[in-house]
DNA sequence: TCCGATGATATGTGAAACAGAACATCTTTG
DNA sequence: CAAAGATGTTCTGTTTCACATATCATCGGA
């Protein structure tokens, strides 16, 4: 490379970004992947990586139930929670506690080591997501979060086989393979 | 015992929305999985999925250059680039011609028949952005899109070593695991 | 009580990503 | 001009991850 010749990109690095920035899906991986590349520098001590956080942080919410709908809800297999919170529950961070009203089921709550982590990671992730959004001002930024919410609100409320309308553009968007955000991730 | 149904929808669907919506990491890991199951269902037919697209689409603007830098662009490594494009000039929808100011590097060009396909697919994959994003009037789509545009290109040219400054917060940002958007895809 | 359904876990398998080396070619330097 | 380092591509091997399947325990209804 470093073709100094009529190209004025060198390797490419700095030049293509308007010939793919209208590309949404682009556009989407490229800020995905800065977030999980900040999210797991910014919570490498976690196992799990940005899942071991998304999971203490739905398990500090409270609402969330069964490690059957924790999963659903953060895309991620039921196997594969299993694992997830095996090495939460053995650092300390979490705690299977039976649910009183189903005795199959366990509950998910947060250590208050857990708790203490949460807190400390939260700041850290507040400050990577401002980092990440910084080509945006203030006003833009919260705007941006808005509609990014909303997106995956009615995404996430409504299911592919609830809505046959919507069902001819993705009918086979079921669950193709739902990859999951944290790559990382050491098991035991 | 056979399964019922493909999906079994379980019981906490629709409770946590409100809980986790706050949450930027899983609003994009919704969006960006919302995004990779409707595109995974678009170019079904086309070898690397998503992938498979971004790399026609960025072979057709013709300004990427080597494989490598379209690896690095589409933030996949170039080892999988090779089986990618393997899959992609098998199927003739692109082709490897050397390139003509450098002999050990190669230009990825788009055959007629992939630029056939890749009218096809656009279409279809507009419509499939335009159904994710449905959840925003027409003026909040583009305003979303531009963006997500801005933060995508900023992030892209902006390199952590290159950035000592931003190199605090995200310092092992650099390349940890980079998860790429097609799940799928079988090679031969 | 019996039977199907549901939550959680264990096990096995296949695929994908990654690291490293090998080879060819370009660029720079002496 | 020759040699050394850098770069682009491909190949090989390894590890990890996600998924499917099976199993066990429990709940719900007939």
């Amino acid at each position: 490379m470093s073709k100094p010749g009529p190209q004025p990109n060198p390797d490419g690095r700095s030049s293509c970004d308007a010939a793919l920035a209208d590309d949404l899906g682009w556009s989407l991986g490229v800020v995905f992947r800065g977030y999980v590349a900040a999210a797991n520098a910014a919570v490498a001590e976690l196992p799990g990586g940005p899942r071991g956080y998304q999971v203490i942080a739905a398990a500090a919410q409270g609402e969330i139930g069964s490690q059957l709908a924790l999963a659903h809800h953060l895309g991620i297999d039921r196997t594969v929670m299993t694992y997830l919170l095996d090495d939460l529950e053995g650092a300390g961070f979490i705690e299977r506690q039976p649910d009183p009203v189903d005795r199959r089921a366990r509950r998910v709550v947060v250590t208050a080591k857990g708790a203490k982590l949460l807190a400390a990671l939260d700041s850290r992730l507040q400050e990577a997501e401002t980092h990440l959004l910084s080509a945006l001002d203030p006003v833009a930024q919260s705007q941006f979060r808005a509609q990014l919410s909303t997106i995956a609100a009615n995404l996430n409320s409504v299911d592919p086989v609830d809505n046959p309308c919507s069902l001819a553009d993705n009918v086979d968007a079921e669950l193709p393979t739902p990859k999951a955000p944290a790559p990382v991730g050491r098991r035991a």
